[in-house]
DNA sequence: TTTTTATTGAATATATAGTTAAAAGGGAAT
DNA sequence: ATTCCCTTTTAACTATATATTCAATAAAAA
């Protein structure tokens, strides 16, 4: 992950940049407007720390300038606390806004929550076992890597139980769960516990949905 | 843009609700804990504002909990103005946090930067799979270089599955994001679908557009 | 060994998707 | 306001995938 900070006070550069790569960021730094867009245009940059007193440009300016080019979020920084000089910022683009000094846990705390916003939603939300993954946003499962072709009740199952591993779901609350009422004939589990490990276990061994006799079934934790 | 305020001040709320009204948001109030996820699980939101204050429950757990279950940014609302209380908020899941009092338009503009970030990832201007390009800006398809007619309505449902290939969405997801409306007979987008195949998929092996059987449509990821 | 519970395979029933055509809706030009 | 044209929705029908049930068999506990 890589932060540019563009601030022409190079202790805060510093102190900054210190603190940031504690938290396992590689930082970059620009000294001037000029500098920033140029770095920008000959590298990867993840993120942005931009302070709006800056020799040659207008912070607002360059916020504006930086938007229009790049699809980077922007952390303000300035020494105005004004509510009207934060609102500007947003106007100009910026996605957050911090006035100096400021706490740098509470800076890192702030870019943290930006990048795992935007993050969020490419996140697949997955769930890995040995050689099995299973993949929720997809609704897909793999098993080495092979696709793995299961029915809706199949693969609702089978993620019901490997979200909460070594739990002992019994058969009504399966039924309650995938099917969402109440159980008429609760042996259809069982058929859709035999399909599920055909498709996904090495025949008579099973190590991922195991049997609890007499309660019901479970995804192994070990 | 729904927007829910998690708050047991009333007058806090009447003002908020009735800024963000201005702002032309639709706002929703929800007095407790349990009365937001009730809330949550019932409707459709885009935004939660949360005071750490609540009756029934701890505020910070509330996010959590929320953040697990919902894919919905969060800005706190508290009285507490220490450091630490702000990153705890940030740790347990808070896009932005803000100290009471606040300035409304701070506010305001701290949530449309949010969404704005959040929009923005969304949107990639051009979406390119193999034969096909989807321009955004022209709104228009290109299938080998050859401009496809799509409708309305086709263009979307078609730019909601591509800008997130692989993942699976519901008849009533795309109803609900293309109609930003709720669903009332959802089969109308099978029809969608089938016309929009018709016109970019080879006869009978669908490349680009796969049906997930029993759950919905999604855009080939490989 | 007996009893209880789980597994399995096949038949039957149900649910869901694909397709078609016709009706309804909406906007632009007259 | 009316007409025309294109888009969208609805409804009915067909095709297909999936779910359930049942009875026989296997396996585990007592």
């Amino acid at each position: 992950m890589n932060v540019l900070i563009v601030d022409d006070e190079k202790y805060i550069v510093k102190g900054l940049k210190h603190s940031l790569e504690q938290n396992g960021y590689n930082v970059f730094a620009a000294y001037s407007g000029a500098e920033a867009i140029e770095y920008l245009e000959n590298n990867i940059i993840h993120f942005i720390i931009l302070d709006l007193m800056l020799p040659d440009t207008d912070g607002m300016m360059l916020c504006k300038k930086i938007r229009q080019k790049f699809d980077i979020p922007i952390l303000m920084l300035s020494a105005k606390d004004g509510d009207y000089d934060k609102i500007l910022g947003f106007e100009f683009g910026a996605d957050d806004y911090m006035t100096k000094p400021f706490n740098t846990l509470e800076l890192i705390a702030r870019i943290k929550a930006i990048i795992r916003r935007i993050d969020r939603k490419f996140d697949d939300k997955l769930i890995v076992k040995d050689d099995l993954v299973i993949n929720l946003n997809e609704r897909k499962v793999y098993l080495r890597g092979e696709e793995v072709n299961l029915t809706v009740k199949e693969f609702d199952v089978l993620y019901l139980l490997a979200s909460n591993p070594g739990r002992v779901f019994t058969r009504e609350e399966i039924y309650n769960m995938v099917w969402k009422e109440d159980a008429y004939d609760v042996r259809t589990i069982d058929v859709h516990i035999k399909n599920i490990r055909d498709k996904i276990e090495d025949k008579k061994h099973p190590k991922y949905i195991m049997t609890k006799w007499g309660v019901g079934y479970y995804f192994n934790k070990n």
